[in-house]
DNA sequence: TTGGATTAGGTAGCAAGTTACCTATTGTGA
DNA sequence: TCACAATAGGTAACTTGCTACCTAATCCAA
């Protein structure tokens, strides 16, 4: 049990939870941090979300011609989700969904020449964003909390799998 | 630090996670694994979701007395969605939302004696659950990975701020 | 003490997320 | 080759999240 301090400025912390585990003082960061990581992140564009930009970005990572489970699986949602979210996204014109003529199941994730205009748009601030939001953290620090957020992203995917499996006993 | 650029449909894609910036990595793991642990916590309780979970573990946090408004600056989350919220985890009768006499704006969120039995039994399963999800991360570890997630919690606030401002100026 | 600022919350409309269950296409092994 | 499993996605109903804008209660300063 250790010291904690919770990060909030306008709520007082009655003393009994400075003895709050570890483990769920990194869990309700990482709520938080989610939470508020999506209303700021709608501040940075103005044409599209915060969650419609980082589907455009993990379109991009896994070019060429990703599907949108693909996308979906990359992003950590459901593929009924992922496609509702790349219709408004195709609405604006930065990406085309294709039925893959090779595999008629697939809808294949297109990235349109349009993407080049919009980074070019928002290199500046972007990239702005994200010296504001790393600002005092090293990339010692950096590489420590990766190793770390890595092994619990792996224990959670463990533990999905287990449970997919648990109900496809059923 | 390398360079990430959006591609358009004739540039090429690194095609391995190592490539990118530890900034948009460590990104990216926050969002999946944000969007990832409600599918896997959904199924830790029967009767409420994890982000109700959350919420009862944060109103339990901020007691006594905690307000609606307090409850989701504590989660993250605006107070029109934590109210409906709190209104379904009403429902389940571990809550119950009472008008702060002393303070008519005011709704209070006071726990029933429910959640003791809540707790009781979810306690085995609950604390597995979180021994799995942390299994080989060190104590070590975790502080590491805490003072990174707090410094980046706390920049988030700071941007936060600075935008909620600059909408106020308008 | 009154009038403006602040604070708490309500309403509405939409975006993003889930599960459950369905169809269609593709892959595969007897 | 043909039945069946696996894969990709569609539909529906629901929860969770947002912003914009509203009222009501409280606070505070002239």
């Amino acid at each position: 049990m250790k010291q904690v301090n919770l990060p909030t400025d306008n709520i007082r912390i009655p003393s009994d939870l400075r003895d709050i585990e570890d483990r769920y003082y990194l869990f309700g960061m990482l709520t938080a941090f989610a939470n508020r990581m999506q209303t700021v992140g709608d501040n940075v564009f103005e044409e599209i979300t915060w969650k419609q930009w980082f589907a455009l970005l993990s379109a991009s990572i896994l070019q060429p011609n990703p599907s949108v489970s693909q996308v979906a699986d990359f992003v950590g949602t459901s593929h009924q989700n992922m496609k509702q979210l790349l219709l408004r996204l195709q609405a604006t014109g930065l990406i085309r969904l294709e039925k893959d003529k090779a595999d008629l199941r697939r809808t294949l994730v297109k990235l349109t020449p349009a993407v080049e205009a919009f980074e070019q748009k928002y290199q500046q601030s972007s990239s702005h964003f994200m010296d504001s939001l790393f600002e005092e953290i090293t990339d010692e620090d950096l590489a420590a909390a990766r190793l770390v957020l890595d092994q619990l992203y792996q224990n959670l995917r463990t533990i999905e799998k287990s449970i997919s499996q648990q109900e496809g006993n059923i």
